[in-house]
DNA sequence: TCCAATATTATGC
DNA sequence: GCATAATATTGGA
């Protein structure tokens, strides 16, 4: 799984920033938060197939909305074939979170069925290469305590105050 | 195959 | 509260 075979990168402008799409043939792949400084400039739209345009409209609109504390209407095909059963499992179960609903890395790892997993659960959200699309901003520690996160706990924050969720 | 690292958790001081 | 041990999964030597 670290063949990488050739994915396509695509810009979303937000009130927050540029984020990067990628996309594989399969379907969104992965979304990257802003860029400090000049990121990298849309590459050529035309060679985009129309299918992936399609993703990304509707990736952007489900992404302005999940940054507003909305829950997006309509996502994108996740491509998680990078991720292994384990982590798949766990990105499964946090699109089951709903929108201001939280978790612990413990319960998460008991619903998929490993009850002492909580802290590999904490390694696949920290895979994951979806923030926002697929919630892991929404898990928690055991005490309501904040944890982690790969793009900056600041952003962490950030989310789920506007999901009307307070972090200690 | 083994070793080290982790966005955890439970327990003991 | 802080330090320590235990546990699951992953990635690299």
């Amino acid at each position: 799984m670290k063949t990488i075979p050739r994915y396509l990168e695509a810009a979303i402008a937000t009130a927050d920033g540029t984020f990067m799409a990628l996309y594989s043939s399969k379907g969104l792949v992965g979304l990257n938060f802003p860029a400090r400084r000049g990121t990298t400039k849309p590459g050529a739209a035309g060679a985009v197939p129309e299918v992936i345009r399609k993703w990304h409209s509707t990736t952007s609109v489900a992404l302005k909305r999940a940054l507003t504390g909305k829950s997006p209407r309509e996502l994108p095909p996740l491509d998680v074939s990078s991720g292994t059963n384990f982590q798949q499992a766990v990105w499964r179960e946090l699109c089951r979170l709903k929108t201001g609903e939280t978790c612990s890395y413990g319960e998460l790892a008991r619903r998929i069925g490993r009850p002492n997993a909580g802290r590999a659960v904490g390694g696949a959200c920290g895979a994951n290469l979806i923030p926002v699309l697929i919630p892991c901003h929404r898990v928690l520690a055991a005490n309501q305590k904040p944890g982690g996160f790969s793009g900056g706990l600041d952003w962490k924050r950030k989310l789920l105050e506007r999901e009307g969720v307070a972090i200690q």
